[in-house]
DNA sequence: GAGGACTTAACAACAGCATGACAACGCCGC
DNA sequence: GCGGCGTTGTCATGCTGTTGTTAAGTCCTC
């Protein structure tokens, strides 16, 4: 999962995109809403997390942007402010969750994962395919009865390949998934972890690749 | 993502093929308009970075026969006027966005991605007959509910064959519409390649040969 | 049964991918 | 702070499946 962090306190926007990235998502980070404007460009996220008092382009401007669009992430406002008509105007401008500061972390993890399930091309609450169940929240994935111990970066990729089975997942757009903007393109990282993967998921093989375009569930 | 250059400068369009390769583009170029229009009959690119200057074919020449067909690339066109009624006059001919030289190279990639994600996705329904189900988008292969695991040139073949179907498709029609512009005519590969794919399809046969017309689908 | 047209098997070349070893990094307990 | 541990990315090397070719085999027509 792929999210984007729009927080114009770096220490802040830095504590949010690393307990994320704990998570196993794939966090970016904007910190005023014209690089907000340009990120949103340039990759497509699953949700965004969007501070409303903004330097420069105001949160409420970028949800705009945002929510203008036809294919566009979900958006899980943050504000200073805890007025009750802060909510109600936050929700009409199109925002589709509202957190007000002070947060606990771990309610913005358990909203972040809630948007992404209520994504028009919504993921189900658990993933299952050829013996495979897997749960994205809990990160929990069992093959067989047995459960799997999986790194971040495995599970994420493993992850990605059940919810576009049976189609298939290009190395190229595997990076784009599940790694973040500071990945190497050139790099062959996805065709380790997929081997790492492979290695845990023990036999028979699951994961099959077909070369010159990609992996796919088998 | 697939990008074609269009820039009779070859120093500029190296530069502008370099940089664009760099954020992991596979980039072509032509340098003049004639050999634009005819990699564009060979290979379906995302984006069309066009020099509205160009030698022979004019660059707003070339961006109508872009723009009139069905399943376009999106097109930036480049040009050395700032007139403002070019840029009029330029998107009326059915440029998605302009840009005029010189320019800051990091916007040149800003507005390509853009235009990339602006890409309408061709929505070309799957491909039914026989019991075949294909989807070219997700490249997937079902036959009778199995799904089929084939290699690049027979996934190739079989769909320019749906596509014809109920027609025929002689071996030489074949070799223009799979393999590329240099395969050797006299060769033996279409057929190899058929008899490949007809093991993977299994029974009952569904590649018929009319010796002397071509190949159709039973 | 001779000839043409297509099919098939076997092989070699090649690109793309898999893999093992290693290094860098952060995390944890002590 | 230090050493152990797991994760992740990089590199060099080896391997595997795909592809095009050649040549032998099959089928049909005349």
């Amino acid at each position: 999962m792929r999210v984007l962090v729009v927080e114009d306190d770096h220490a802040l926007a830095e504590v949010i995109a690393e307990g994320l990235r704990d998570q196993g998502m794939a966090v970016d980070l904007a910190h005023d809403g014209l690089a907000a404007a340009a990120k949103l460009d340039l990759a497509s996220y699953d949700v965004v997390v969007l501070d409303r008092d903004l330097p420069g382009l105001h949160g409420d401007t970028v949800c705009q942007m945002i929510t203008d669009r036809a294919a566009r992430p979900m958006v899980l406002m943050l504000t200073a402010a805890s007025a009750p008509g802060d909510r109600v105007s936050g929700l009409t401008l199109g925002a589709d969750d509202y957190l007000a500061k002070p947060f606990h972390f771990p309610e913005l993890v358990l909203r972040v994962h809630a948007l992404a399930r209520r994504k028009p091309d919504a993921r189900p609450r658990t993933l299952r395919a050829a013996g495979i169940e897997l749960d994205p929240v809990r990160r929990i994935a069992v093959r067989d009865g047995r459960q799997l111990v999986l790194s971040v970066k495995e599970f994420a990729v493993l992850e990605a390949l059940l919810r576009t089975s049976p189609g298939f997942l290009s190395a190229e757009t595997l990076l784009e998934q599940v790694w973040d903007e500071n990945a190497d393109r050139f790099t062959n990282t996805v065709a380790v972890t997929i081997g790492r993967l492979r290695r845990k998921l023990g036999d028979p093989p699951l994961i099959a690749t077909t070369p010159g375009i990609g992996y796919h569930i088998a």
